[in-house]
DNA sequence: CCCAATTACTTGACATGTCAACTATTTCTA
DNA sequence: TAGAAATAGTTGACATGTCAAGTAATTGGG
């Protein structure tokens, strides 16, 4: 049923969460440029594959465990396969797939990124959020999760 | 002080926070966009203009309003000049700045997005979550804004 | 076993965002 | 009050993200 409006705690509350989002996250992604010369994405990707258990994934799979569309990761995977960063190869079984997996290279920059970036997450959040404040976080995160699964199960 | 990695909790708690800032707030970006025809971005800054109390802002006092970047709003506002959606006018005063004002095609626009980009935040958001998790929510801004502040001033 | 559907990904066009370099105007300050 | 500095914005190049349409390989029903 729609509404006029919102309650002032609920419009504080989407601000708050808003502001949040919108300056922390970007911030965050300039630093990893700053101290590591890589973009936000491509850090994101390189620890993706950083912490595989196999050596290499298929791309249609990174794409969904990121929250990404196919399309996004193939432009993404392409220029990171031009720089070096990670390989893409035709998959033996099934030549629709793509496997990718990070190189040496890719290897290196991110376990210097990594824990330069532990460190910053440490500065900008964790050492300025109370244990209760985090577990509250948590929780918020479930519930948001879980409604998105049911309600728009395409994006996450 | 460098530290090895990241506690348990403070890493969940990043997880958490990482992913309903890459899920929802994109999401409520497209819904603008299938419900209204505008962008996320074009949705912000004709909230900004339309709740103005003047009939006109700086270009510069926008941008800083919503934490972007002036070369950003630049291109943003020439866009939706454009499109006919703000016009932009030199000031008589100091002909460095623009005035930034909102058309009636974009008062229109926005007249019709606003109520229902409410209640989208509703049915994913404020409904989702308890009053005291939308409090909890509103400190954690608060601690991260303040930190930001004091240690990253120049975005936001 | 064949062909229609499905799956996996690519491609191109365009919107958006960022960065560095530049222009124009105003304001200090010596 | 002339010149240097500060301020306000523009511009162009390029990275990134999204969308729609296309290609190629595989699968599954009749």
């Amino acid at each position: 049923m729609a509404q006029k409006g919102m309650k002032e705690l609920d419009s504080k509350a989407w601000r708050a969460f808003h502001k949040i989002g919108t300056s922390l996250l970007p911030h965050l992604g300039r630093q990893i440029t700053v101290h590591s010369g890589i973009s936000g994405a491509e850090y994101v990707v390189l620890v993706a594959l950083y912490e595989l258990d196999a050596p290499s994934v298929h791309l249609n799979r990174l794409a969904r465990g990121l929250g990404w569309e196919t399309s996004r990761m193939s432009h993404q995977i392409s220029r990171m396969d031009d720089s070096g960063l990670v390989r893409k190869a035709r998959s033996e079984a099934d030549s629709r797939i793509f496997e990718v997996s990070i190189t040496s290279k890719g290897r290196k920059i991110a376990e210097a990124a990594i824990p330069r970036q532990s460190d910053e997450i440490n500065h900008c959040f964790s050492n300025v959020l109370t244990t209760a404040q985090m577990k509250s976080l948590i929780e918020i995160s479930e519930a948001i999760s879980l409604h998105m699964k049911e309600h728009h199960p395409i994006h996450n």
